[in-house]
DNA sequence: TTTTCCTTTCACCATTCGGTGATTAATGTA
DNA sequence: TACATTAATCACCGAATGGTGAAAGGAAAA
């Protein structure tokens, strides 16, 4: 009984931040953004509400740490980096899409941060766009704009419209009745119809823009 | 001093109800859905917040029935019923989209509300999205199904991404940073770029499918 | 053992939340 | 004028919110 079942007080500073932080994680994913308070994260962290203001000084503090240690589009950056696009980039297209699509539907927590940030305009989640922003202009600027030249900002409102497509269904799909436009979005032949069309409209896109 | 200067004490049942209800719109619009409060409401209203429990029961029930008074799709409605469809509906498919982009943008509650059924299962926001779906489905049936016919689930898939990137491109201009894709949607151009995309989208769906 | 340092907890604050019983006050009627 | 009806307000409740000062408690150094 010295030191073992530290199970009980750990008392370890840094420790008790992690669990700070992992609470945070885990109220997002289940609850949402907006049961994001103290008590309920201290409550969850199964530690007192006051270390969150003495390891971060504010709840927003500790939220945007949070934020900031995540990284939300992992899925995008890691294998979307091919060193050769043979066919200037369609069928990455339609894989990063199809990708994204499910990957979003998978990720409980990304679902939330979607919605939170057209929710409210919080500074951190500002940076955590800016800096998707950043890593998808690096791709249209490596692979597509040279492609479609003079048309490349046609290709990237399709594409705008096309993610944004994926993002919407995916979060009505998760709240509501999930038919939408007739399909049903929590079938696999409603999502695999959704996937078609998104194969089809890059396609048409590459061959006709 | 009989009857006039009634703005002082109005003593009107109905008046009252309605000012409650007009304080819903009001909140809705201008903070959105999180901020719906009977504190709140009852303010904006200039009135007791009991009134709402006398006169409607309970919150929930004042909020179904402002939602169960408003038309929020009378632009998809009214000027989509067209009795003649020369082009099988290429031209009207376009025009609602862009309709739809256009108002979605100028309509700050339309934007809380499809936010807060994005958020939360609300009973009456659902009988809204089945209603929603009601009025799509026949426009589906009468116009474009029997145009596309064993390509009409395509087609509704199609049509399924772009609303919801329409959607989710003006909710996301809204409070983020407005940039999508390299797009800024809070300028003429980018929104432009948009309009085009979706047409561009339309006529390879007619075309291509 | 005693002292010191640091993690952690407890008790408490003011404010706001949704909700209700009792009361006031204005109106029409007798 | 007196009364009954009812619209509207007031005062209050318990619970939950974000936030803080003071104290407790454990560990390691003195």
């Amino acid at each position: 009984m010295k030191k073992e079942t530290a199970s009980k007080k750990s008392r370890n500073k840094e420790q008790s931040k992690q669990q700070l932080l992992d609470a945070v994680g885990e109220i997002l994913r289940t609850k949402g953004y907006s049961e994001l308070k103290v008590n309920q994260i201290a409550a969850t962290a199964g530690l007192d509400k006051k270390l969150i203001y003495n390891y971060f000084g504010s709840k927003d503090n500790l939220l945007s740490e949070y934020i900031h240690s995540q990284d939300f589009w992992s899925n995008v950056k890691q294998d979307s980096v091919p060193v050769l696009v043979p066919d200037s980039g369609k069928h990455l297209s339609t894989a990063m899409l199809l990708q994204q699509f499910d990957f979003v539907r998978d990720n409980a927590e990304l679902q939330k941060v979607l919605l939170w940030r057209l929710s409210e305009p919080q500074p951190f989640l500002q940076q955590l766009t800016e800096n998707q922003e950043k890593v998808g202009e690096q791709l249209f600027q490596s692979i597509f704009d040279p492609h479609f030249k003079e048309k490349a900002l046609d290709y990237r409102a399709i594409m705008a419209i096309l993610v944004a497509g994926a993002y919407y269904l995916n979060l009505y799909s998760s709240v509501n009745g999930s038919v939408f436009c007739g399909i049903d979005l929590n079938t696999d032949s409603g999502r695999g119809k959704i996937q078609e069309a998104f194969s089809f409209l890059v396609d048409k896109t590459y061959n006709g823009l």
